[in-house]
DNA sequence: TGTACATCAGTGAACGCGCGTTCACTGATGTAC
DNA sequence: TGTACATCAGTGAACGCGCGTTCACTGATGTAC
């Protein structure tokens, strides 16, 4: 139970050895299953095989481990957006398409980490870095200033929003992100959300909708192009 | 601080007269002020001036409380819906869009109560009135088979969203809701609802995105009409 | 018109329990000499 | 090569407290006669 993965060199015992990792898989697991409002630190601490006082040697607290699993679920989005982009011709609509098919199948995947990296996080006050150009938007609640980055997780957040602005830069001949690519992208990105939600918390279910999600982004993304 | 409103001939005293209205509304402006994961059943009794026990004679549980909430803002978005649409041509574009703008509107002056309504809620079998030729999918978790009417909460949502539904019923010259009504609805309201999350959950703002939302819907729904 | 009685919306207090977190500790590991 | 010592990742137990819910009750209201 402990250290059956390749983390180097231990025999099993008191020193655990890759426990971070550990932990943030474990959490991540049941994160998934139950949905991460359910999620409880002394189940990850069974899950890795240590008293429920480990974590707090790596982990400040419960929404720290719980950060790490949102980071490390953004990571993999990324990597996977990025894969389904590549074969096709860079800044084409079916491109745009691909990631967004990335994401959304990542959303009905992993349900239930998708709604911990992208649904509602109140930013607390000690996981902004820098936030001293801040200015309040909309909710008054949710604080920040993109430029000056603020914590590892919005940065790993906004990795993966560049994996479409990189497609939007080529199609709009750009060479930076600019305002345009911006303002280009976010409508893309706008309907893959909302289709992420709706198909995860069931409303396609509820109302019986005779939806091909996979269409759908193909039909929206030529749509939605500039 | 009782009987502050018009319920019928109440002296203040013993019997609020009205409890069950009051604790929604209290139940409500805490939702909104602090998220209905962060609601606590005393508080809406501190609000409505009574003990912790008295909510009980009204509601079975919190869940039920809330669930009376979410439906008076189902109600709500689809008077204000309605309303949205109405002064336009019936099943045009401009129809589509003011109701969607309603939508993001509802959303972004009511976060916390939208995402009561449009969050995940996993339903609970009791809620469920008539279940039994029911399909399981995408995340085998909400099931649900909308025809058969399930609960009151579903009915409400479902109204909201036959708003909609109405003004495609003319677009397409059906005298029904269709298939087709059902297919071309369905990535308008994609849109709407990936707009209001977005926005309410802050990924404008953190992203510093230059973007006017209400132009961002009548821009869309042009695109997006069938 | 007054009295008896059923009904039920409220009260006040406490229960219960889940769970994040802390605390003083112990065992393992690596390094200086 | 062996010993002393610093370091720190883990333990085990318990604290603490928030909060939903229950329980036996009491006061108000309406109705039958």
């Amino acid at each position: 139970m402990v250290n059956d993965t390749e983390s180097p060199g231990n025999k099993a015992g008191y020193h655990h050895g890759n426990l971070r990792d550990h932990l943030i898989a474990a959490t991540r697991s049941l994160v998934e299953a139950d949905g991460s409002e359910h999620f409880k630190v002394a189940d990850a601490c069974r899950g890795a095989g240590v008293s429920t006082a480990a974590p707090y040697r790596h982990f400040s607290d419960r929404q720290a481990l719980l950060d790490a699993v949102a980071i490390a679920g953004f990571n993999d989005l990324r990597d996977e957006a990025r894969a389904a982009g590549k074969p096709h011709e860079q800044g084409s609509a079916k491109a745009v398409s691909a990631i967004g098919k990335a994401y959304v199948v990542f959303a009905i995947r992993e349900p239930n980490l998708f709604r911990l990296m992208f649904g509602h996080n109140r930013v607390t006050p000690n996981q902004l870095v820098v936030a001293s150009d801040t200015k309040t938007i909309i909710d008054a609640k949710v604080i920040a200033n993109s430029s000056d980055i603020v914590c590892p997780r919005m940065g790993a957040g906004r990795e993966c929003y560049e994996v479409l602005l990189e497609q939007l830069v080529i199609t709009l001949q750009r060479d930076v992100i600019d305002e345009d690519v911006l303002k280009a992208a976010f409508p893309l990105w706008t309907f893959v959300h909302g289709l992420s939600f709706l198909a995860i918390d069931g409303k396609l279910a509820v109302h019986q909708l005779p939806i091909d999600i996979m269409q759908q982004i193909d039909w929206a993304s030529e749509r939605l192009m500039p």
